[in-house]
RNA sequence: CGGGGUGUAGCUCAGCUUGGAUUAGAGCGCCUGGUUUGGGUCCAGGAGGCCGAAGGUUCGAAUCCUUUCACCCCGACCA
């Protein structure tokens, strides 16, 4: 590719609403440009990343026996309805309806479809094993898109689904994609973690999330110290702290506390910290009422409330039914006497290990001091129970062990889905015996532009994008300086060499003084760079030298082409065998 | 959806508090001519704006008021 014909609008300047560096740095490099909040359009230099990382992706999914196929990306609301995802996705489903009237649901992925389409055709246990994937646009309306690329509102995901006969085999095709994944990061040059996570809406009973660690990443990341074991802040166990021995302590007395309803605002009012405090939230699940205590200064984990409670969707109490449950205004819910009128009422083991609480009082406007849990109220009962149900902290333990936190970038993650669509949308086939089956599934997901994104918060320096060569939009960037017919000459020879030896070469031609071109060269983030100047030219030489060193080597223009497709091929292979 | 902020040239921003001599500005980018050629040359000339939109106040509005839209940040939410 001649620099003068493609269209690469490097600026100098950084954006003002790019805040993270790879939001800016892809603005820079002019690889894609906003057109509103959360969608973006590729230019040529950008589409050339995604390409090749799809590349991979596809290669690895093929080589694990997964097939490619595509879905479409407008999809009756009636499957929507069928798995209940309608409600659970909420706002974030994009949907629209058509001319005709019928309601129509843009993707923000595929179980519903893919599912669907499967049913039709798997009805023998001869197909199973099968892993269809496709690599698509998926459109999810965020209450909030923000860090370029990493949350916007359309993008372009791999996703898979695997259609298996029993455990075993869904087993193995988890682990199938697993590895894939593995491979998928190593060749894309990507350092990774790998987090035990939550399944979330999706459903099911196993996951692992492919993380990338940096600074800019929204997802927390707990792990032990040497890495053994990591998990999403979601999925991290704590252990239970120690139950106390039972301490003498004044009977529970109601105070005074008008309009003190925080968990701050009360311990400025009593003069007392939050982790004296329980904090009773109440929580709708369909018609039944859960009370869930935590310390003060702990939170709710809601995936962990969801599993302990195992009613399905759960969701925070409205105003009406927190003031019908405990009699009181918002703010002042306790746990004395207040299983009684609940369905379930939850106790995180901090709550059941502390002596002498602090505790709304079921009354507008008080709360009750000197509750001793265990005492003032049951911990265990027909609908009363202690179960782990916070997000962890740093400091927290794990088997003993300290637990450590860091953020990363989610860029992937495998779901073991079991039946959860299978069932609704009916995926049956015979077995062996001729007994009628439903399959079972699991999906595996791959977010393409957080690759391209993730790729740029690892390896940048002042001067812009250090690709590495895998994804780079180019292997080779071909620069001459200065126009005199030599070097012309030389740099055409050159370049048409490189292209024959199926080098990926961007030849910058343009009649620029080479400050600007190298700057341009360095901010595009080109792993390679040759350039062709008069001194060195004279002597029958070409300097070649890696992004982001200083020290240029000297090659013989005759064996410049192979020595440089040799640098390449040494390049990509050192991540591929990573 | 709550809190905060910003909309002025393609980009980054000044001007707004205190309305009028600013004929709406600067730097970068763009076009023309010259100059220069190893890390974003220099000189000269030029194009480019309903000051986000709509109402209002005023003799007079980029500037004050009201409404609205868009975008960004924090939060809530989220595979």
């Amino acid at each position: 590719m001649r620099y003068s014909r493609t269209l690469i609008p490097t600026i100098k300047e950084v954006p003002a609403d790019a805040e993270i560096i790879s939001h800016q740095l892809m603005l820079r490099a002019g690889l894609m440009r906003k057109v509103a909040s959360g969608t973006y359009a590729y230019l040529p230099a950008g589409w050339r990343v995604l390409l090749k990382i799809m590349a991979i992706v596809r290669e690895e999914m093929d080589a694990a026996g997964a097939l490619d196929c595509t879905m479409p990306m407008i999809q009756p609301y009636e499957l929507w309805q069928k798995t209940g995802r309608d409600i659970d996705y909420g706002e974030t489903l994009g949907r629209f309806k058509d001319r005709h009237g019928r309601m129509n649901v843009l993707s923000p992925t595929a179980e519903e479809v893919m599912t669907f389409v499967a049913a039709g055709e798997i009805n023998s246990y001869k197909q199973l094993p099968i892993n269809l994937y496709q690599i698509n646009l998926k459109y999810r309306d965020e209450f909030r898109p923000r860090f370029g690329v990493l949350r916007s509102r359309e993008f372009i995901m791999k996703d898979a689904y695997s259609f298996d006969a029993d455990d075993a085999m869904l087993d193995r095709s988890y682990r199938a994609m697993y590895d894939a994944y593995c491979r998928v990061f190593a060749r894309c040059g990507l350092e990774y973690v790998i987090v035990e996570a939550e399944t979330g809406e999706m459903g099911g009973s196993g996951s692992h999330q492919f993380t990338i660690p940096c600074e800019n990443g929204e997802d927390v990341i707990v792990h032990f110290e040497d890495n053994s074991r990591a998990w999403n802040i979601e999925k991290a166990p704590v252990d239970p702290l120690p139950r106390p021995a039972p301490v003498q302590a004044a009977a529970p007395q109601d105070v005074h506390t008008p309009n003190v309803g925080s968990i701050d605002s009360v311990c400025a009012f009593l003069n007392a910290k939050p982790v004296q405090l329980i904090k009773t939230l109440i929580y709708s699940a369909g018609d039944k009422v859960v009370a869930a205590l935590v310390r003060g200064d702990h939170e709710v984990n809601p995936e962990k409330l969801v599993q302990a409670a195992a009613m399905g969707h759960i969701e925070l109490a409205n105003e009406a039914t927190i003031e019908r449950v405990t009699s009181a205004k918002v703010g002042f819910a306790g746990p004395i006497g207040l299983a009684g009128k609940l369905d379930l009422m939850l106790i995180d083991p901090a709550v059941a290990a502390m002596t002498i609480a602090i505790s709304g009082a079921n009354k507008t406007d008080h709360h009750t001091i000197n509750v001793v849990p265990g005492r003032d109220f049951a911990l265990e009962g027909n609908n009363v129970r202690v179960v782990d149900i916070r997000l962890a902290t740093e400091g927290d333990t794990y088997q003993g062990r300290k637990l450590l936190f860091k953020r990363g970038i989610e860029v992937g993650q495998v779901f073991k889905l079991g039946r959860k669509y299978s069932e609704k949308l009916g995926v049956k086939f015979l077995d062996i015996n001729g007994a009628e089956q439903i399959a079972l599934m699991g999906c595996y997901g791959i977010g393409i532009n957080r690759i391209m994104a993730s790729a740029i918060e690892l390896y940048n320096d002042a001067d812009g994008i250090r690709w590495p060569i895998s994804i780079a939009p180019w292997e080779v960037i071909l620069t001459t300086v200065g126009t005199d017919q030599p070097i012309v000459d030389a740099a055409e020879k050159l370049y048409a060499e490189l292209n024959q030896l199926g080098v990926e070469v961007l030849y910058d031609d343009r009649d620029l003084r080479p400050g600007v071109k190298f700057k341009d060269a360095d901010l595009l983030g080109i792993p390679l760079r040759a350039t062709i100047g008069k001194k060195a030219l004279d002597q029958g030489k070409i300097e070649f030298k890696p992004r982001g060193e200083k020290q240029s080597t000297m090659i013989d223009v005759a064996t410049a082409a192979r020595q440089i497709a040799e640098s390449v091929a040494a390049m990509k292979a050192r991540l591929n065998t990573k």
